[in-house]
DNA sequence: AAAACGGGGGA
DNA sequence: TCCCCAGTTTT
C-alpha cells in the first residue's frame, strides 16, 4: 500500500473530532485556520469558538470596529493575524460581494493568507488538490523519505512542497492534507515520536537509521534581544489613568499600553522621574516602583525587562481614561497581567 | 535570504 | 532552559 492510502486509513480510525472538522463553509474554515497558524489546537480552540459566536458571518467581522476584533485575539499573540482578518472580511464584503475566492490562487490574494493556508482553504472547501506543508508535515516528510534539506531554505520549502503536491491524493485532498497533519501531530511528533508503533515504521527512512530526532533539518535559530521597558501608570483623582495606542509598526500594533519609555539599558529612579516631568509637564510628583523585580516578558525573539512606575497626580492636562474602562481596550498580555496583579 | 512578529505548553 | 506550534509579511 502506498503513503496516502495507509496515511488515510489511519486518519479514518484516528482523526481528531474538531469543531472545524463539521463544516465546509468557507469563512469558518478561513477563521480556524488562521488562528491555528503557529498555534496549537488547544490553545486556539477557545478563541475559535469566540469568533464565531461574535462573528457568524464575513459581513459581521467586516461589520466590527477592528479594536473590537483585535480585543477578541487579545491573549493569542501575533496580532496582525487579527488586523489582517479583519482587513480581508472587508475586502470580501466590499469587492467580492460577500462571497468566499474559490481558487488557491484567489484565496492567496487575501490578506494574511499564504501558501498553507490558501491550500487548506481550496483543498477543504473546494475539493482543489493542493497540498499544505506546515510544520507536522515537514517532519513526517523528512522523517519518513529522510530529507536533510533545511526546511527553512529556499530549497527547502520547494522541495518539500514539490514532494507533499506529489503524494496528495488528487480524489480526496482534504482528507490527505488533514491526515498528515493530524498524524504528524498525534504520532510524528517532535519529541517522543510513537515510532514503535507507527504504521510507516518499517520503510521510515529516519526510524530504521536512528535519526528521527534529526529531522527536520532547522538552520538559523533567532538571535534574541534584550529591552527595557518602563510603563508609567498614573493614577489621577483615584479612577482615572493614562493609555496611548501603539501606532508604530513593530510589536503589538494597535494595541494600547501605559506611555512607556524605552531603553537599551536600565533607567535609575532618578532618570524615570525626570522624564516623566518633562514629558509630562509635572513640576513635582510621586512616585513609586510596583514591582521590585524586573517583570521578564519573553517572546520567540526579545525579552522586555519591564518595570512599573505608579505615578499619583492630580493635575495631568492629558486625555485620561477611566480606570474601569480599561477592560474595552486591546492590550498585550503583559499589561494585561498588570492590571489583573494591581489593585486599581 | 533574513528578520520580524506573541504567547503558551511540554520536556 | 530550550524548542515547538495547522506561517506570513516585510526588509
Amino acid at each position: 500500500m502506498n503513503f496516502s492510502k495507509k496515511l488515510i486509513n489511519w486518519y479514518s480510525v484516528n482523526k481528531r473530532d474538531l469543531p472545524w472538522r463539521k463544516t465546509q463553509n468557507p469563512y469558518f474554515i478561513w477563521l480556524s485556520e488562521i488562528i491555528l497558524q503557529q498555534t496549537q489546537v488547544k490553545q486556539g480552540w477557545p478563541y475559535y469558538s469566540k469568533f464565531t459566536a461574535n462573528y457568524p458571518t464575513v459581513f459581521d467581522l467586516a461589520a466590527a470596529k477592528e479594536e473590537d476584533v483585535l480585543n477578541l485575539w487579545q491573549g493569542l499573540g501575533y496580532y496582525s493575524r487579527a488586523r489582517n482578518l479583519h482587513a480581508s472580511a472587508k475586502y470580501i464584503v466590499n469587492e467580492l460581494d460577500g462571497i468566499f475566492p474559490n481558487t488557491y490562487k484567489e484565496i492567496k490574494k487575501l490578506k494574511g493568507v499564504g501558501d498553507y493556508t490558501a491550500s487548506a482553504i481550496a483543498s477543504i472547501c473546494f475539493n482543489e488538490p493542493t497540498a499544505v506543508v506546515d510544520g507536522n508535515v515537514y517532519r513526517v516528510l523528512s522523517r519518513v523519505f529522510g530529507i536533510e534539506t533545511p526546511i527553512n531554505s529556499t530549497l527547502g520549502i520547494k522541495e518539500f512542497k514539490t514532494l507533499a503536491q506529489k503524494l496528495v491524493d488528487v480524489k480526496q485532498p482534504a482528507t490527505f492534507n488533514q491526515a498528515i497533519m493530524d498524524f504528524g501531530s498525534q504520532v510524528c511528533k517532535p519529541k517522543q515520536p510513537l515510532c514503535e508503533t507507527c504504521i510507516f515504521n518499517s520503510t521510515c527512512l529516519a526510524f530504521n537509521l536512528n535519526k528521527v530526532s534529526a529531522l527536520p533539518v532547522k538552520l538559523n535559530k533567532t538571535k534574541i534581544t534584550e529591552k527595557y521597558f518602563n510603563f508609567i501608570v498614573f493614577l489621577v483623582d483615584g479612577d482615572l489613568t493614562l493609555i496611548e495606542k501603539r501606532t508604530k509598526k513593530g510589536i503589538w500594533q494597535n494595541l494600547y499600553q501605559f506611555p512607556l519609555i524605552e531603553s537599551k539599558k536600565e533607567l535609575t529612579l532618578m532618570e524615570i522621574t525626570k522624564r516623566v516631568k518633562v514629558q509630562f509637564e509635572l513640576s513635582q510628583l510621586e512616585i513609586r516602583l510596583f514591582n521590585k523585580d524586573v517583570i521578564t516578558h519573553k517572546l520567540s525573539h526579545q525579552h522586555l525587562k519591564t518595570k512599573f512606575w505608579v505615578v499619583s497626580t492630580s493635575n495631568l492636562t492629558a486625555n485620561t481614561t477611566k480606570i474601569k474602562d480599561l477592560n474595552n481596550y486591546p492590550v498585550p498580555v503583559l499589561i494585561q497581567n498588570f492590571i489583573n496583579d494591581f489593585n486599581f
